[in-house]
RNA sequence: UCCUUCUUAGCUCAGCCGGUUAGAGCACCUGACUGUUAAUCAGGGGGUCCUUGGUUCAAGUCCAAGAGAGGGAGCCA
């Protein structure tokens, strides 16, 4: 007797034998004599039917198995004699491997809502949205990684645990051993971190992108994909505290390349995901989204409209949402672009993704590349519908002088950068970049409308269950 | 952090201008039915109306504070 998953029975592995399977009951139906028991084992989308005849299987074991139950089934894959699906299971054995009480188990075989579900996060893999979700989210980062070694980079794993104070992507969490209650204190009266773990003051990092560049400077071409955690109070559904991203640097790479890369890439992910994952998007676009698909195609087919910032605020400036009084916030020359502008762009002007690029360099990070005209920097950021911001990236500014002045203009404290100065001090060569959000990726190919439903235990702002 | 909406059965929700014993669908339990597809049909059990305080003859309903959740904004990926 073969042992297969339900994705094998499924494509008649095994037909007319006798197998031999696990999983978890979704339903069951049924009358005096037979049951109809729909089984899940998470391998895909789909369940099995397994048919139990009653005078087989006692009245007790058949009330113990419900919707939840983990059950062990043996039988004959035959064709099925309803409608509905083409295989099924004739069961000769079946053996509970755990029960799940009726009256408590908190999953029905009904439609729930997201919130619902999110309190009970430790058991929503069990339900078709969330096993849907999570294997498309496991099939992207699969995807990232091959896509990544076949272009010839390398993955780099830059350090979760960081000294500097410098990364400039946001508030961070701090790492101490130190008793919180009472805390050794230097003379002027401050903790004294140099009593910490690490002899200095640490925190989990905000983005591995300095490091990366480090990478790259020896390596060519790297990427980094790894967790990464904001201690910011963004109460958003677009915003975790912890959440992963992707980051690749590379040397000899000016920001066009940048731009070429990353469009490459995210149609490469979301035309495997489409591959791979056909009938979970099917079945997410049915319930939730149906949009979903031919929005995913419209990506693949469309050249990402590539415009700078300074052409974004014309646009912005003569449309008539603009001229209307439309926009909360007012449009003008070196404001950061808002999210009402970012989507007016995206889903009215162009309907396709944009790269915007040339930002002012005030409101860019101080290791942007700093064009000729004295007031840009070689920034981009990648807009896509419905989520907004999905890449920020930018060539990164390579001649010491310039990254030296730009880090004294900004007050960064540069005796903790003395590394990253090193590398624009020997052999110091054009490089760019780019941070992806992977939850922003998942939430965009799985048409979800809330970022919280597409990792498996959220962190946001007074939340760390599970 | 700001704006806004919501919180009634295990789940999803109704509950009018404040009025007597708070309802429905699904789920659960019991029964019926020879192949069901979220099976169907009949019956049954099930309530801290988020918490605290207030107004009132009377509060699920009105007021205040608090807690939790959703949506939008900011910050960003």
């Amino acid at each position: 007797m073969n042992k297969y998953s339900v994705k094998q029975l499924l494509t008649h592995e095994g037909a007319g034998q006798n197998v031999h399977i696990k999983g978890w009951i979704r339903t069951k139906r049924g009358n005096k004599f037979v049951n109809f028991l729909a089984l899940n084992d998470g391998s895909c989308l789909k369940s099995i039917q397994v048919v139990a005849d009653n005078e087989r299987f006692s009245e007790d074991l058949m009330r113990k198995v419900n919707t939840g139950t983990a059950v062990e089934v043996k039988g004959t894959l035959v064709a099925s004699q309803g409608k509905g699906q083409s295989v099924e299971i004739q069961a000769q054995d079946i053996l509970i491997l755990g029960e799940a009480d009726a009256e408590e188990y908190p999953l029905q075989k009904k439609k729930h809502t997201m919130e619902f579900l999110r309190e009970i996060a430790h058991l929503r893999p069990r339900t078709n949205t969330f096993g849907a979700i999570f294997r498309i989210r496991h099939t992207l980062a699969f995807a990232i990684h091959e896509y990544f070694n076949q272009k010839g980079f390398f993955y780099l794993h830059t350090p979760i645990i960081t000294g500097s104070d410098a990364e400039g992507a946001g508030q961070m969490f701090r790492v101490t051993t130190l008793d919180a209650k009472n805390p050794p204190l230097n003379s002027e009266g401050a903790v004294d971190y140099n009593q910490d773990f690490f002899g200095k003051s640490t925190n989990l990092t905000v983005s591995g992108q300095l490091e990366g560049e480090l990478g790259a400077m020896g390596l060519g071409l790297v990427y980094t994909f790894g967790p990464t955690f904001r201690a910011e109070n963004s109460n958003t559904s677009r915003h975790l505290a912890e959440f992963w991203m992707i980051e690749p640097e590379m040397a000899f790479h000016d920001l066009k390349d940048n731009m070429d890369l990353a469009e490459d890439f995210i149609k490469y992910l979301i035309k495997k995901a489409l591959e791979r994952c056909p009938d979970d998007i099917q079945f997410l676009n049915d319930t939730y989204d149906n949009a979903l698909l031919e929005r995913l195609q419209s990506v693949l087919s469309n050249d990402f409209v590539r415009i700078t910032y300074s052409e974004a605020i014309d646009i912005l400036l003569s449309s008539s949402a603009y001229k209307k009084g439309k926009f909360e916030y007012n449009v003008k020359w070196g404001i950061d672009l808002q999210s009402e502008h970012e989507r007016y762009l995206v889903e009215k002007h162009f309907q396709k993704p944009v790269i915007l690029s040339d930002y002012p360099k005030d409101i860019k990070a101080f290791y942007m590349r700093q064009n000729n005209d004295g007031k840009t920097v070689a920034a981009m950021d990648v807009l896509f519908p419905q989520i907004g911001e999905i890449i920020g990236g930018s060539q990164r500014e390579e001649r010491y002088e310039n990254l030296a002045t730009r880090i004294k203009e900004m007050n960064i404290p540069e005796h903790e950068l003395w590394w990253y100065m090193d590398t624009r001090k020997y052999g110091t060569c054009p490089h760019a970049g780019f941070g992806l959000g992977f939850e922003r990726l998942v939430l965009f190919v799985s048409g979800m409308g809330n970022i919280r439903d597409v990792i498996p235990f959220p962190r946001t702002p007074q939340n760390a269950e599970f």
